[in-house]
DNA sequence: CATTTATTCAACCAAATGGTTGACAACCTA
DNA sequence: TAGGTTGTCAACCATTTGGTTGAATAAATG
């Protein structure tokens, strides 16, 4: 399903190629132009836009001897919608968890079954999320 | 600066351990609830979780011989502000370009220079941009 | 045509990664 | 105390990664 977020991942745990990001999103650049800055060679470089460009967060349009990169932001919707879904789905989690400890500290008897519980070990993660 | 980026990035890399944010998002689980799934030893699921541990996605509660693994939401936060920082950015600037690119059709003298060119690739860039 | 410029390809290397198996530690339970 | 669970540590292995240098390609320019 999702080997394009291996890439995407991936290409964007390494500070370079976070810091081409981040350049390229002011303004498209040649490959020459985005080694510059490091002291690395043009080839080092030239392998990471490489997988920048492999994970589609760039593509490179030849002109003349040149290639400029430019940044594609569509994929970052890629990233954004999977980080939000899991961040969103925990945090619903939690809040029902605390509307249960609420209705447990004032009775001790839990009343409407708010979403029911899946999973194994969700009482024990109850416990240690009330210390 | 973002040293902890590298890791939450590298650690979302994989695709185990994305799976194993996705359950975690539902409930919490022990390590060996955790391998159950997957082909593959318990071992190699005690490394992922320590890798998702040390990117700070992840924290483990002794409880017996069992570690009950958490998500932490939190870290979600900082690569979506990173994410969406340089999206918006790009955008925006294709934004500006776009407008540029309107005036010229209009009459062919650029009016009101929007936001200065920083970058010597620019215009390149809209001539790329325009075909 | 010869040269310079911009980029990539190829081979190589050290270090990190993702997996394995075997041993060990810690804890419950009979 | 002995034995079964649960998880980690250690050593090992194959592959990937991030860098290097040297050669090759492609296009502008003298």
């Amino acid at each position: 399903m999702s080997d394009r977020l291996d890439h995407v991942f991936a290409a964007l745990a390494d500070p370079t190629r976070r810091d081409l990001v981040a350049r390229l999103a002011r303004a498209d650049a040649t490959v020459g132009e985005l080694a510059e800055p490091y002291d690395m060679s043009v080839q080092a470089v030239s392998k990471h836009v490489s997988v920048l460009e492999r994970a589609g967060l760039v593509t490179k349009s030849k002109d003349a001897q040149r290639r400029t990169v430019r940044l594609e932001a569509e994929v970052f919707d890629l990233m954004t919608k999977w980080i939000e879904r899991y961040r969103r789905e925990a945090e619903a989690r939690y809040q029902r968890l605390d509307a249960v400890l609420a209705e447990l500290d004032e009775d001790g008897t839990p009343k409407s079954p708010t979403t029911p519980t899946t999973h194994s070990s969700e009482e024990s993660a109850a416990k240690e999320r009330a210390s």
